[in-house]
DNA sequence: AGACATTTAATTGTCAGACATTTACTTTAA
DNA sequence: TTAAAGTAAATGTCTGACAATTAAATGTCT
């Protein structure tokens, strides 16, 4: 019995964890260096598969970044907008895709979240975000505009609306919210009468943001959200059609 | 030569990366076994000790889990709302405390968008999430109670608070803004009268909520933000005063 | 002295093969 | 029939080697 020694949880697990500690508690700095895996061997009493390995979980969770080289080695890293954004997008997809969420709780979920948005970004907004939204507006209005493209425009048309709160701990938190509802929107057919609802609603929306109208706006998005809930129940209602018709 | 085949980055990264890819786009199903170690060898050409390292980042990222043994492996893992919760909490933490990110942001952000929750938890609340916020509120009046302590529980109110909406989306999507808080609220010292005035507004929240009264719970949820952000202006002149004091 | 080329040392990345451990299944014996 | 022993497959760990990368030290020439 060589190993084996701590717990139930693999070597590299526990030591992963324990240098993960450290960096969250602050006793490791941004950009500080760990020392060099021969010496976490030692220090661990582990071979140097089982320190690697803990350093990929590191890696792997952006809390490290490694070099190679003479002054290379593993560097506590500054965990930056980008990488926490696209974590927080990977996690709340899977999330989303893996647990049979109904399209009503994410949907709700998000048009709560991003109505927490409108006082802010009707007091904020700038010229950029505006343009933005009227951006994927004219986009939406392009003819021949497949669904997922169009589902595509639909997100940045909101992630513009969340930017425009101008604070980017909401953007990132809301990232993930507005951000998976993609691929639950994708299983929607939208007809043209729809778009073209869609696309009305969301030029009132920028509107009233443009008139710093937070009211207004507030009741531009319910009306798309109670509008999108009303598309997904349809396309529901098509698929069990569909699925329970060949009996 | 031996490897470096592909791009710049790592063999172990590469491979990863495709898994991932496969567990996103669906192509591996959830509880599905990957091939074992030794397969994949085979299949992408690389040592065992790579893989492994592949293996163990999407461990990190609870995409699989691995047991040992006759009919073990590693399995494609359903994301747990456990797991998003704990990962959502420790990238916001750390995006928070790594980034100078003000308070005044952080606390913006969390009070909007827990202002979103309000209307579905005045609808929805139970006895039992209101029996959680009075528990709370009871611990946060106990006499000699530390600054931290008050803080966590003050952190479990607020949750409870959330999760009165009743829904999984918005709870998971919250847990971090919520919880990442705590280290910065950590940083305030609450004098008695802070504790009685924090107490009262939470009642009133309580109270408000248990009579389905959206509007007062926004009010007093407000009242609290605005109250909390004084408290921390305070706490910041304190301590500039202190760092500008020994010149 | 300064600029350029070469060597060296440190460090991570990968490979190869071995043994340890765990676990389900099979076989065997009471 | 049941319990014990054995077997096979898989992951976990160890060891030692080599490859690749990079910065710094060293050497060489002008």
């Amino acid at each position: 019995m060589k190993y084996q020694l701590d717990q139930d949880r693999e070597l590299s697990a526990q030591i992963a964890g324990e240098i993960r500690a450290a960096i969250i508690s602050g006793k490791l700095i941004v950009n500080e260096r760990l020392p060099a895996e021969s010496e976490l061997c030692e220090r661990f009493n582990v071979s140097r598969s089982t320190v690697r390995e803990a350093l990929k979980r590191l890696a792997a969770q952006n809390l490290i970044r490694t070099t190679r080289g003479a002054t290379g080695g593993a560097f506590v890293n500054r965990l930056s907008y980008q990488d926490a954004y696209s974590q927080q997008i990977t996690t709340s997809t899977l999330l989303l895709s893996m647990n049979e969420i109904s399209f009503e709780t994410a949907c709700e979920a998000r048009f709560a979240l991003e109505r927490a948005c409108i006082p802010l970004a009707a007091e904020r907004r700038q010229p950029d975000h505006l343009a933005a939204m009227r951006a994927e507006i004219h986009r939406q209005g392009q003819p021949g505009l497949s669904d997922e493209v169009f589902c595509a425009s639909d997100v940045s048309f909101h992630r513009a609306l969340v930017d425009a709160a101008d604070n980017p701990v909401i953007s990132y938190q809301l990232a993930g919210a507005v951000e998976a509802m993609q691929p639950l929107m994708n299983m929607i057919t939208y007809s043209e009468r729809d778009r073209t609802r869609i696309i009305s609603l969301h030029t009132e929306i920028t509107d009233a943001l443009n008139a710093r109208n937070a009211e207004v706006t507030d009741t531009a998005l319910n009306a798309l959200a109670a509008y999108t809930l009303e598309l997904a129940r349809h396309a529901t209602q098509r698929h069990q059609e569909k699925s329970a018709a060949p009996k």
